[in-house]
DNA sequence: TTTAAACTATGATATTTATCATGTTTTCAT
DNA sequence: ATGAAAACATGATAAATATCATAGTTTAAA
């Protein structure tokens, strides 16, 4: 599909862009699928481009020291993935993998490099994505320092439940494994099963294998 | 001091203005002194403008739902503090407070949001100030959720070794409270100063009351 | 379909961290 | 200088979380 007609535009910096623009840019983007699993980019790799995310959910995480993986966000439809990458020409620091069956578009550097600098709302758009991104980070560097690991595991299934539709039986939208969930809240996997559990006994969520169903939203927000 | 003639410049965004934007800057700024503890803007208030920090540090902190201040990152001479202000109209994020006595400008968004659309040097400048910030950020998130409350303080204080010049007497450079440190790596305040006591104690440190001095840099960043 | 591998679950225990209590020291305004 | 308030220090205990062990369950490949 060409990015002139792509609905998924307008959810990014890229819907500032005229349309000439639009149409060089189209011309020489790639799209492509990624399995459940696959590995967009790796820490440490130049990434010299941006994906635009057309479907599809993916995990951007670091290891960090004692080796587990930390799960710093999740990026979704609509999302572009390596701004950092347009404008510093650093290795990436993170990790992208597939949550689940993605497509998605890559647009080469070189081709929207010069756009930055000509085209002033597009630049806006960008820095205003990015402030954004960095209040969200520093909400979480609070929430991750003064929120017990229940509190943040509560959150991030309200923010599963806000964030994506809930498939046509009602579990989450997203399918993720308890060792996924523990990595989101910095977590042993031990500790995320045994408060998913203590969750279900409790009757804020039912679970069927990985899918998770909430039946307590309000509880799941006031949980402390 | 004129803008055109303050090093400090060199060492942010503002740096890719040109003389004549300088000059008009210079006569709309504010420059003023700001005493330690002194509070520059708090949480939910409009900044409307950037500081850029002539001398001093300040910390910026966020109220966590269980009351205690999180310190999510300390500013410090040479920074602009305030950027996200420029790029969204939303209110402040962020508590700022001195840490010891400052001196900051201070530029009204009207007079520096032109420079924004029609610089491109100066707007992609931001862009990478902000792309590292963020990757800081994301760095701070997995540290939080991943090291021990010993290892964040051990890499606090190797922090403020690297960043502040120690003073005559090898002193740390920036003078804290055992709460600031509390704040900083998201603890009780009785666990950083037990951690330090015990710094103390193995001689990676010693005090003269809240002054620092580091004794054993390899062994802190040893720490585990 | 079978079978191994991966994932989920839970108990037992150890470790880390928070909380409460109390006393000491430092700081700072009078 | 002096007294009050703030900051520092440390013990005792409780709560949260990690780790290790083991077993059941699901998933997916052969």
């Amino acid at each position: 599909m060409k990015c002139e007609q792509c609905i998924v535009r307008q959810f990014n910096a890229l819907k500032s862009l005229e349309k000439n623009d639009l149409i060089r840019i189209s011309g020489c983007k790639t799209s492509k699928f990624i399995q459940k699993g696959e590995v967009l980019f790796r820490e440490g790799e130049s990434i010299n481009g941006v994906f635009c995310i057309k479907e599809g959910v993916c995990k951007l995480t670091k290891l960090s020291a004692n080796g587990k993986d930390q799960i710093v966000k999740l990026v979704v439809r609509g999302d572009l993935l390596g701004q950092r990458s347009l404008v510093t020409d650093e290795k990436s620091n993170l990790t992208a993998i597939a949550v689940n069956e993605m497509e998605v578009c890559f647009i080469p550097k070189s081709e929207i490099l010069n756009d930055l600098s000509k085209n002033a709302n597009f630049s806006l758009d960008m820095l205003q994505d990015m402030a954004k991104e960095l209040r969200i980070a520093d909400n979480v560097i609070v929430d991750m320092a003064q929120k017990s690991v229940k509190q943040r595991l509560a959150d991030v299934l309200v923010y599963l439940n806000t964030t994506f539709d809930n498939d046509d039986k009602g579990f989450l939208g997203v399918t993720l494994s308890r060792e996924d969930y523990a990595n989101l809240v910095g977590t042993a996997t031990e500790s995320a099963i045994r408060i998913l559990s203590q969750f279900k006994k409790e009757g804020y969520i039912s679970t069927t294998g990985k899918q998770i169903k909430i039946l307590d939203l309000e509880s799941l927000k006031r949980i402390e």
